[in-house]
DNA sequence: CTCCGATAGATTGTTGACAATCTCTTGGTT
DNA sequence: AACCAAGAGATTGTCAACAATCTATCGGAG
């Protein structure tokens, strides 16, 4: 018996297990990601490991030096901004889009979330409003029915899934975050698609301030 | 002696020589790209022309279907429109951030690519003045500093280039296209971000209206 | 004591063969 | 004539062994 626990073969495309490894944390960026341990890990065959290894390398989230084997890529702050800085961009057109496109039932749907969040930060709940924040931009992701700006979205939020964790747990983070989503959602459900932009803007502007702000904090 | 010429063994990365072959359009959407005929045309072995496969498949160039094989993706017009979407808020963001950091030598580059891009259509010579087209927006890309935006939009750009060059060889478009690239231009060299993000997003809202009317002239 | 080179171990890169899957053809049946 | 089933051929998916490369250790020379 191994202390990791028993090799257990899974199929469910090798690269979402270690995708999630990732971004939940369990392994952290600079860890070296050798392909015959995580085949054993995993029960797969050391060629399946090397394609899932290829595929999260194009992704971003690992990084492959040649002859040296793979690691989880450290996303260091300057590449963060950029990301957010591209977040901004697709995320406003999305606003906007979803703000021409939401349905009534969404409407109420997008409400609920807004009341949810609130409560939320009412509570002091930290990780609960968190999970709500991920699903509102989700959310406007879908209702804009844009898949490309999805993709483009998703992967963005992949790379920067640390730095935005860290940002979530800033004391007085969310009193500042919570009246921006709820303004978004406003002018969603206005169906304003200038006003959905320019809350989302100020919305990860704030986002941007805040990550410089850290920047300095060394 | 074949009749597609012999096996030449090339090493510079086989991914691409494949999406040159798809950029330039020897290689058609719809096409099938059976490994072992990819490995043969460019004397490499089957897991290189895997691994190429894969990774232009990421790219979003290639489609692989399981167990069928893969061929080069057809990009429809309803996609097409979304892409240039995206490539819309992207490119505003890099112009924004090019008249921030533009340099004077830059400018100076700047301004003489516009000078050529008006003798250009002064001469008729729509294919010139498509290069310098491509060459102004890469330029902006890099003089904009974002390394992530960079990467977004070459991808995009790569899976619309068919489109693009539709696009470029209709009747009458240069003559719209060029007055909104000067505009750029001018804000940039002026350095005001606000203005080239304006410009940007004037100039490719017209070339997503000649999308949408072309999507209408079926 | 420090620095340099050689050797051994570990790890990635590549190849070829085999297995699984799909497609197209063929032949029979209703 | 249309439809279904079976088989052959083609193509992709997987695997294990081998080669190439890198890293760390050890011994010797300055």
């Amino acid at each position: 018996m191994t202390a990791a626990g028993d090799a257990e073969m899974v199929h469910g495309h090798l690269a979402d297990l270690v995708r999630e490894a990732i971004l939940v944390g369990e392994l952290e960026p600079g860890d070296r990601l050798v392909e015959a341990d995580l085949a054993g890990r995993y029960g797969a065959s050391r060629g399946a490991v090397r394609a899932a290894l290829m595929e999260l390398a194009h992704e971003g989230l690992v990084e492959r030096l040649p002859n040296r084997g793979a690691r989880v890529r450290e996303v260091g702050l300057a590449e963060a901004i950029a990301i957010t800085e591209v977040r901004l961009a697709v995320e406003a057109l999305c606003a906007a889009k979803a703000a021409e496109r939401v349905s009534d039932e969404q409407i109420a749907e997008l409400r609920s979330l807004g009341r949810q969040m609130q409560t939320a930060v009412a509570t002091g709940d930290v990780e609960v409003y968190s999970g709500l924040n991920q699903l509102l931009h989700r959310r406007i992701r879908e209702i804009s029915d844009q898949p490309v700006a999805a993709q483009v979205l998703s992967r963005l939020r992949a790379q920067n899934v640390r730095h935005q964790f860290a940002l979530a747990r800033r004391p007085g983070r969310v009193q500042v975050s919570l009246p921006e989503h709820l303004a978004i959602i406003d002018e969603i459900c206005a169906r304003s698609p200038g006003g959905a932009e320019r809350a989302v803007r100020r919305h990860i502007t704030s986002v941007l301030e805040e990550l410089q702000r850290t920047a300095e904090e060394v």
